[in-house]
DNA sequence: CTGTTAGCGCTTTCAG
DNA sequence: CTGAAAGCGCTAACAG
């Protein structure tokens, strides 16, 4: 059914019925009680694209992600879907698969105007960022939430990645671990060099001598990271700490000890960043560190909408850090980052 | 930019530029490639919504789910979002929440004509399926999956889920148990039903009587969960064996063991349905049910494209049940159902 | 093979 | 306070 055909029921014109669904104050109240009675009893919208082409606005975000498999991204859509809906706009889902080609068309694509703003967390393989200074240019409001990169000046939320990377390798030296290893889930991804450095810190507070051969530089492609960890571990006195800066990596270790047959805590204590619900119950003998992917969520989103419907200044390059919580042991700890 | 500001920069006409975008066999070669040429070099796209509008299609299709902070839904949408994308299709994302109110709101939203299609998973509370009917009386095909239900006539996708449930159920006694618990997540969903008549059976068959004592119907209300599962399991040499018809139970259940000093697997085994990665690495002791999440959003999506490509009464009401991949795992066996 | 034209359904002046 | 009319940008029918 059309504006036309509903305002003829009511023997009034659809500028009127318009107005009214757009609650316009030039409308009578017994004119607009007769219009939303009838517009809830029969369940009537107005075409979204005529009134998206006529307004040129979508009242519809995207949110391009690596992947969705994850419990970090999938908490934080549940965040970003929460306020979407209180603010009435639709969420688009995106994915890159990690892939820079991928996400370069998704981002190209988006220039179309489909969408009034813009989530997004970088892929792993993206180096060159210039297709968000393209959507910023198109003057399309853009988020970078927890993959975030240097380059772009637009608002970024991400967690306190450096703090979060000291507080879990001190824990493992205060833990007694003598030779504390590091998975890096990438080596340029920012978060991941911000984790590194906290790491790197909490050695060096503790006058211990960065050992590279006890990093190892994981990527996308889990074969490899398999057996790059695997020879770290299968060297018998090699590492008695590992820092894992990402769940899947953590997981994969868990996989490796198994096989290895290494006592995971007793001969390797493992933290890793980590949203798995309740992981401390499950596995005892892992110890995780939470970021607020939620709250996250909802921030990123709250900081878009801001910057869609007010001008843009408002909110450009603000970057906010997140504490996030580390959980050790069985939940009979509970370190808060900050 | 407009296509007609696009057409003028090739001084031909608009109507031949948007044949060449929507590759009309009516246009020369030479033609085309000019056309194509400049819209790559300017990434000029029309309008979305202007299109939308005209032909009364959107490219869009939406998602309905009751929650995406979980492993099955999650990797789902991953199949979903690949289908949707090779189909050049964009995916709407809507969160009930498990909750009926939002459900309604949503479905009947999606009467505007905002997308093509719908996959949808019911929520728990919804026990009055009409809104979906709705959607259908409007020409707008949906496919249910995981959480469907019977009142409505269209595609729907499962697991196997009382062969699952007979499975774990089976594994359960063979391992020894004498008296194994169950753990609903509903009452009245489908799955969860056919679940619990899959265990019904496996006691059937060794000839042992359903004690409606050992069975926990729990709800979306995790307080009074905890508190049911806990009574049960507080009573010494009440159950040994427990199936759980969903992995945010048995996790909790983890957690209420933890705190009761009960030890998994030696005092309780425990089989559940759950698609946490790797489960049996982290945790050798929790047995797990995977659905073959990724699988079976793909499966949906190519239903719903093909109701939405052609006419409807091609798929109208089929129901898939899908086997591959769902075992029983745990670190040394692995049963595959079926 | 290419161009002209009408109109998708809505919102927004502007006139009354 | 209400309505008439223009036009958002595109596509499809039709003419040439």
């Amino acid at each position: 059914m059309t504006i036309k055909e509903f305002a003829k029921l009511l023997n009034i014109s659809a500028a009127t019925v318009s107005k009214v669904l757009n609650d316009s104050h030039e409308i009578s109240a017994v004119t607009k009680k007769r219009v939303l009675d009838l517009a809830e009893e029969l369940n009537f919208q107005p075409n979204p694209n005529a009134s998206s082409l006529r307004r040129n606005k979508n009242k519809t975000i995207a949110i391009v992600i690596p992947e969705i498999a994850n419990n970090f991204f999938s908490k934080a859509i549940d965040g970003i879907e929460m306020i979407a809906q209180q603010k009435g706009y639709h969420s688009l889902i995106y994915l890159t698969h990690e892939s820079f080609t991928k996400e370069l068309g998704i981002v190209k694509h988006l220039m179309n105007g489909r969408v009034d703003g813009v989530l997004a967390s970088v892929s792993l393989e993206t180096t060159d960022f210039s297709h968000f200074n393209d959507l910023l240019e198109k003057n399309l409001p853009i988020v970078l939430f927890d993959r975030v990169c240097e380059e772009i000046q637009t608002a970024k939320i991400t967690t306190d990645d450096f703090h979060a990377g000291y507080m879990a390798t001190k824990h493992l030296l205060d833990s007694g671990c003598k030779k504390v290893g590091f998975l890096a889930f990438s080596e340029v991804a920012y978060a991941c060099r911000k984790r590194k450095e906290g790491y790197m810190e909490a050695l060096k507070e503790q006058n211990i001598e960065v050992d590279d051969s006890l990093i190892v530089n994981c990527s996308n492609d889990m074969i490899t990271n398999f057996s790059m960890i695997n020879n770290l571990l299968k060297k018998k006195k090699k590492v008695d700490g590992l820092f894992s800066s990402a769940e899947n990596l953590a997981i994969l270790t868990y996989q490796i000890c198994s096989e290895l047959a290494i006592n995971i805590p007793k001969d390797l204590k493992i933290v890793s960043f980590s949203n798995m619900p309740m992981a401390s119950y499950l596995s005892p003998s892992l110890s995780t560190i939470t970021q607020p992917a939620f709250e996250m969520g909802k921030e990123a989103a709250t900081m878009l909408f801001l910057s869609i419907e007010k001008p843009r200044n408002n909110y450009k390059d603000v970057f906010t850090e997140m504490k996030s919580n580390l959980f050790v042991r069985n939940s009979t700890k509970r370190l808060f980052l900050k």
